[in-house]
DNA sequence: CGGACAAGCTGA
DNA sequence: CAGCTTGTCCGG
């Protein structure tokens, strides 16, 4: 009888068990195969790593008890194994990414369809996919990845990743109309392993093609790419990394690429300048500090322009009763940090008034522009700006929230909600930021790459449908770098001052970062600490007063290794390896 | 994870 | 020392 080594699905274990397979389920069995046992007395699933394993001595092996479903190939199960180890969760949780949407009895067999003909890309994308190795390609925002994703399915089985499913759904029906062989990832698992395209969301990366010939994320610098939960693997670095793997091209898509693609990159392809900017829409900005923006409060003239025409108008507030900003009164300048990055509130510190960072930068309660004395606070919300952009546009305006359904959103001309109705609107001829400043100076290190996802969702609304189409951002912070980008149409500058940005801290690309919360962190935290003492590129920053910890090191490897080699605490204690609000 | 079992603590 | 809690170990 052959046997398998087992990785059970059971938290708190992270240990292989080897098992004997009945005659009967030696037909199906694969590695990835998930499979359930009994273990210590309880019967419990897992997923089948390893076939005819090394013989363990002096260990009776009981019989596995059933093949449940079909799973992962063995490329994905131990691509899973990197991901858990890079992102220092398990890889049963990894795993269960990889697995179709419904139990799968067996796998299909391999099909041996020619790659069809399908009809020539654009010169870039084709040039994108003419080399192995990682290219960004930098097209702005009207272009259509449908072009990209073509040129992907022209070399063979191609994995094809997208932000979202609604994309994925609209990039599978084109280029199946173009003739390729294309199933959506999840739904259509049995006819991706045996031949053909796959398109999907996030977890599509780990979809079971048994060979790769071209990788493709679509929106490679969008948030929704990462899992949320623990591991917080990223789709993007597990599609360079099966790629990398396959030995296949894999293209970056994005009109303004993230830093983490550029430093991965082998090479950066670009439209040429002209081509660039008709790709973007007319992008405004309203300075908000000037005098007379700060007599007529929250809205600009150019917004009042814009409320007062026919056109169709998104306006993005985001969230309720945040902290409020401090504005200097007499130069209306905000209250920044001394680098420009944050926002400062008022604190009382030892019973006087000062400012302070989320950082803990501390000063007086001064403008550092002009130094006035007299700061002001802006406070707003959704419900109150709904009020006043009613009454300047004289028509009523819709407020759009989660639950806000379709119907009521073609009923106005004149919306407002939070940066998710940029998802949820499919028509808009303007879309203005009412307050941009929130997004810039978030106290959170990825926040200026955040802000410029939410400009390429806006820039994509308004040139849906509308010809002259525009984005209007209203700021104080007129000639920060992701302003100057959306309005010269032009993203390479801002990744450049970004990237320099985040150099002194080490922080992503220039260095890895985990965050350790929980009650055994403290613990943790200290014996990183002791394990990485000779080492000058590692350090334990924190507890911070949430009591959470940061952990930053050269590299991820070198992370994820730190993380990997040092003893975990009993407890429930939380590694969050890169998370995007930090 | 959850069961088994050993070691430690308490009250009579 | 029974009866209980707490801690540690281990599963094929």
């Amino acid at each position: 009888m052959r046997a398998v080594r087992v990785l059970p699905d059971v938290s708190g274990i992270n240990k292989t068990f080897d098992y004997l397979v009945p005659s009967r389920w030696a037909p199906v069995i694969r590695v990835g195969s998930l499979v359930r046992v009994d273990l210590n007395g309880r019967r419990v699933a897992g997923w089948v790593v390893d076939i005819d394993p090394e013989a363990l001595e002096g260990v009776a092996l009981r019989e596995i008890s059933k093949v449940s479903s079909a799973g992962p190939p063995p490329e994905v199960v131990d691509l899973a194994h990197w991901a858990a180890h890079r992102w220092a969760g398990r890889p049963a949780t990894v795993l269960k990414s990889a697995m179709p949407e419904r139990m799968l009895g067996a796998y299909p067999a391999p099909s041996d369809e020619p790659v069809r003909t399908l009809p020539p890309a654009s010169p870039l994308a084709h040039q994108a996919f003419s080399t192995a190795g990682i290219t960004v390609l930098q097209l702005p925002p009207s272009h259509d990845p449908v072009d990209a994703a073509i040129a992907a399915a022209a070399l063979g089985d191609a994995l094809i990743v997208t932000p979202d499913v609604g994309q994925a759904r609209r990039i599978g029906a084109a280029v199946r109309a173009a003739g390729g062989r294309i199933g959506l990832a999840g739904r259509d698992f049995a006819q991706v392993a045996a031949s053909g395209s796959v398109v999907g969301a996030r977890s599509g990366v780990w979809s079971p093609l048994r060979s790769v010939a071209a990788v493709l994320v679509v929106d490679e610098h969008e948030e929704s790419l990462q899992e949320e939960r623990n591991p917080t693997w990223h789709a993007r670095d597990v599609a360079i990394e099966r790629a990398r793997r396959a030995g296949v091209p894999c293209v970056l898509l994005s009109p303004a690429p993230s830093l983490a693609a550029l430093a991965a990159a082998d090479q950066v392809i670009r439209p040429s300048r002209a081509d660039e900017r008709r790709g973007w829409p007319l992008v405004r900005v309203a300075d908000q500090r000037t005098e007379e923006a700060r007599r007529t409060g929250l809205f600009s003239d150019e917004l009042v322009r814009l409320l007062r025409s026919e056109r169709r108008v998104v306006c993005i507030l985001n969230r309720k009763g945040r902290a409020p900003m401090l504005a200097c009164a007499s130069c209306g300048e905000l209250v920044r940090t001394e680098d420009g990055e944050r926002l400062m509130t008022e604190v009382e510190v030892d019973g006087r008034r000062v400012l302070q960072s989320t950082d803990g930068e501390e000063r007086p309660l001064i403008c550092a522009v002009c130094t006035g004395t007299k700061l002001k606070r802006l406070r707003l919300g959704v419900n109150r700006a709904a009020e006043e952009l009613a009454a300047l546009a004289g028509e009523p305006v819709g407020e759009v929230t989660a639950e806000t359904d379709r119907d009521d959103i073609d009923r106005y001309r004149v919306l407002v909600g939070t940066e998710a109705a940029l998802h949820r609107i499919d028509e808009a001829d303007a879309v203005a930021f009412l307050d941009f400043d929130q997004e810039l100076l978030a106290p959170r290190y990825r926040a200026g790459e955040q802000a410029m996802a939410l400009v390429v969702r806006a820039a994509r609304l308004v040139m849906r449908t509308s010809s002259d189409g525009e984005v209007l951002i209203q700021t104080r912070t007129p000639d920060h770098r992701v302003v100057r980008a959306a309005v010269s149409a032009q993203t390479d500058a801002f990744a450049a001052e970004e990237s320099e940005v985040r150099r002194g801290p080490g922080f992503p690309p220039h260095g890895a970062l985990a965050e350790l919360s929980g009650a055994p962190a403290d613990v943790f935290a200290e014996s990183l600490r002791d394990q990485s003492l000779e080492d000058p590129n590692t350090h334990v920053l924190g507890p911070r007063a949430d009591g959470r910890y940061l952990l930053r090191s050269a590299s991820p490897e070198e992370l994820a290794d730190l993380l990997a080699t040092t003893p975990r605490p009993k407890g429930r204690l939380r590694v969050a390896v890169d998370p995007p609000r930090v």
